[in-house]
DNA sequence: CTGAAAGCGCTAACAC
DNA sequence: GTGTTAGCGCTTTCAG
């Protein structure tokens, strides 16, 4: 025999019925209002729009979402926040989202494929609207979850590989040639890459082989120097010493980051070692400090904001409808931008 | 007449009762499996373990948080994670939720109170486990939505105000008096603060305070000197040449992050200006490049991670019914490391 | 320890 | 343009 309805735990107090009883209408036409309020008449439009601001009522998405089988979040995967590139693309994707009503919920991987795959499947949990991942390199289990789920999934900072869906970002292989270009044109041949942590850094390794390549191709001697700590000032002292050893001569660096070419530079001030005359320095991001330091920093800039706005762009053209293509890849592109250093 | 149920939008493909009917158990078994394992039977367990696998189940956490009336998330609300700072909260947070199966739902206010508020009124549409707000200064209408909304509510990174629960960070006047002191201990008599943007950055306007406070209160000259735009060592230098402007014969600066301490280090250094002799410099964040530059910047180290670390555990007390409290307010300090900018 | 039943608040088909 | 209706997949009493 049925019981009677008893009461439950701590349930939401107003809700979409209490509106619809107010304006006198019915929840479907509620609802249809909150989602698309050009098809409901002005006066019950109104009528709603009234209710709505007198019970202050606060839609549930959770609910929303369980009906519509999709919810209004997209789930992002970086490998950690606290990197400034990836910073910047969760801020921006998280602006442009946020026009459109999307909630971004956040995962950091610390550079572990295995905590990705955790972390994609929990964000499945959440029946997303989209996922975005960063990078081409993930677990099998990783990319068979993804497949299954018929989610739409964004690669982002990376470009040359085989991607899952959509991928937006650019060739890191095509940064470390055009610093090797670069140095070259400034006369340098006596050259060096400064890395940290390349073992696990995929992207920075990418344009450390391009670097050398380059340098290979144009016949210039070129070195790789490298440490297993992450990128620092510190590191970036430490590395220029050591490359200084290998290459007494050395004339040019290209360093995985600002944060190694800013070392360097400082590194260079302790030693009297004139930049850009004895050693031109080239980094990589733009971060706020390169172009104010002495002498400002020679550094090719990605554009992690636009990789954001365009992932989230193309977000919200698959949901409405448009943008139907599956596997469009986005160059970004990246700038060199020459300053005093080099 | 009821209509036959007919096929609708793409569903979940395996569900709770796909796994109960394989494993031969009732679904709220399942249920309280995955949310108690050591509550069910050895036998019953394995056997919905085995299930699991083997249809490789993913649990909706939608349906979960509908059901439940409160999901596995929180919301946090920072004004940016381009702000390292904040990043590094954020980061850490998510690191010690995540092992407790909650997700980390992000917005920016980007320093405005009215998309605070904004931000405020969706996280609640998420019937999130709790809500982490920046600061204790929110609009009338963000505190009456909290409040009516009993969601557990954290404001970090300050302390000394008013606040809605829990709050955790530290007391930023202390920062600039402990800046002060030091300068003064160091012997410097003629200070100044440079700031940026501190008719925005509350938490920078405090330290200010603090610090010209205790200068004064020492009998010891100090100036404020600002710019409008955001922090960067950009305006670090226009900020240090203003102040030599205004205090030609200055031998003490406190900066209002270590972004503008840097370009004031970069600036004294075109202008061949001996630090710390000359001129003291103290910072504030121990940046990434903090320790690296010539000399070594004096600094105030919040602690930025152990304010995640903190709220994480306050959330997840709060969710198993330990930590009954509200209005708990934890100070996690902060640490003045000495180096030779000063 | 396990199962049956009753929704959580909303969306979306469909009929009017 | 609006209302009726049937769930979405899960949690949580409560009874056994």
């Amino acid at each position: 025999m049925p019981r009677q309805p008893r009461s439950r735990r701590k349930m939401q107090s107003v809700t979409m019925m209490d509106v619809a009883d107010y304006a006198k209408v019915s929840p479907s036409t509620v609802s249809l209002y909150l989602r698309r309020p050009e098809a409901v008449s002005a006066s019950a439009g109104s009528a709603i729009a009234r209710a709505i601001e007198k019970l202050s009522y606060v839609p549930n998405l959770v609910a929303g979402g369980l009906a519509a089988a999709s919810s209004r979040a997209v789930s992002i995967i970086v490998p950690s926040v606290r990197n400034a590139f990836f910073a910047e693309t969760v801020a921006a994707m998280q602006t442009s989202l946020r026009k459109e009503r999307l909630q971004v919920i956040l995962g950091h991987t610390e550079y572990d494929e295995k905590e990705e795959e955790d972390l994609v499947r929990t964000a499945l949990s959440w029946a997303p609207a989209a996922i975005v991942l960063t990078g081409l390199c993930h677990s099998e289990a990783t990319r068979r979850m993804l497949t299954k789920a018929h989610v739409p999934v964004i690669e982002i900072w990376e470009l040359g590989g085989p991607q899952i869906d959509a991928a937006i970002g650019f060739h890191h292989d095509q940064v470390g040639i055009a610093a090797a270009k670069h140095l070259i044109q400034q006369g340098k041949r006596r050259l060096a890459f400064l890395g940290a942590r390349l073992h696990e850094d995929r992207r920075g390794k990418q344009r450390c082989d391009g670097f050398v390549e380059a340098a290979r191709q144009a016949g210039v001697s070129v070195e790789i120097v490298q440490h297993p700590a992450s990128a620092s000032a510190e590191v970036g002292g430490m590395l220029l010493r050591d490359a200084l050893q290998i290459v007494p001569d050395l004339d040019g660096v290209a360093c995985s980051n600002d944060h190694i070419a800013l070392g360097a530079l400082f590194e260079c001030e302790r030693l009297s070692m004139s930049v850009p005359e004895k050693l031109a320095i080239v980094g990589f991001g733009d971060l706020s400090f390169s172009a104010a330091c002495n002498p400002p920093l020679t550094t090719i800039r990605p554009s992690g904001d636009l990789i954001g706005r365009e992932a989230a762009r193309l977000i919200v053209g698959h949901m409405t409808g448009k943008e139907q293509e599956q596997k469009v890849s986005i160059d970004t592109r990246f700038t060199l931008l020459h300053r005093r250093s080099s």
